[in-house]
DNA sequence: GTCTATAGGGGGATAGAC
DNA sequence: GTCTATCCCCCTATAGAC
């Protein structure tokens, strides 16, 4: 019964507004000015709901860093198998998706460094990196395993405009990325 | 026998300074002040040399931009062989290990689409991924042959530092690469 | 070629009214 | 909760002296 037409809190309406600029402009090309206005408010509202403007990028992805975390606690408590790297991915790729705005965010900010939730998502993907290759496995696993990442990271938003639909585009990264993470390589197979 | 003390051009300098903030802190958050002062000289001296801020950005990545046009060149006058896959990813490895620099600043600044020259390496991506797929090949080789540039793109970034020389990790990830845009699946070999 | 000085604008953030 | 008004800072870019 408020001013507002929506029911649903403001605070979660910046989010997603600014989560969407972020992804779309940069986070430092982004002002808040530009947030306030297509939200239909002005600057000072902002700051009613966060300190800062770092304030409001860390909420925008802290849901999406916390199921990151539940993917690699989970993968964590496995045994090393190629059937678990292969769950593992599967289990990414099922965040990755559902989060798209966030990962979008990350891949268009990688100096997110400097906004201190950016070395936090540097750190997740080290240590998924590091459940897709043995301890001392050689280089070139080392390298798939990134390919692996990558591809998942990549492929949806680069492909998705070419006329696949996106359960097309999720198959055939799935396939890609489990094929690099599986013990197997076209030289001197078993 | 001028004040400074170098005899190379002030403008190669400011290129090479310019081109090292702007891939480790990003093209926005990087100030022309920056720049000078690590160069020693006034932000009014770099507008001697260059017009505004993105043409310093345009004139430190043109070279890098040219080297990746060549490869593109040979490789759409190549027949579409799997031989020639495999050397389009070895030229284009050779000009990514060259130009660290400018590789790094185009990872680190997705959204230099906005100054123009974003686009132009966006558009030379997609041509090179044409030359590593067939017109109507599976998904699956198009994400693959992503996943192949991709790898290109991070492997000497995120592993170098992780106790291999260049040359392990030059070796490593074209292998990778290359059996990437292979036409061989784990699935169904012939 | 490089400087000082400054214009002109936009940014993040705060104070206090309503 | 949202507003107006404002502070202070730093930015890009320019003008003109040296």
């Amino acid at each position: 019964m408020s001013g507002h037409r929506q029911g649903g809190s403001t605070r979660a309406r910046i989010q997603e507004v600014a989560l969407e600029l972020f992804g779309e402009q940069g986070y430092e090309k982004t002002s808040l000015r530009e947030i306030a206005d297509r939200l239909g408010v002005t600057k000072a509202a902002l700051y009613y709901y966060y300190k800062t403007k770092d304030d409001i990028v860390v909420s925008c992805v802290e849901d999406y860093l916390a199921e990151l975390d539940e993917v690699i606690e989970w993968g964590t408590l496995q045994p090393r198998t190629d059937q678990t790297r292969r769950e593992v991915i599967c289990r990414y790729a099922d965040v990755v998706l559902h989060r798209r705005a966030a990962m979008r965010f990350f891949q268009q900010n990688p100096s997110a460094e400097r906004i201190t939730i950016g070395s936090e998502f540097k750190a997740r993907m080290a240590t998924l990196h590091g459940l897709l290759v043995d301890p001392d496995g050689p280089l070139t696993q080392r390298v798939r395993a990134l390919a692996a990442i990558a591809s998942l990271h990549l492929a949806p938003a680069v492909l998705q405009h070419d006329g696949y639909t996106p359960e097309q585009v999720r198959d055939a990264v799935l396939s890609v990325s489990q094929d690099l993470v599986a013990a197997h390589h076209s030289a001197e197979p078993v």
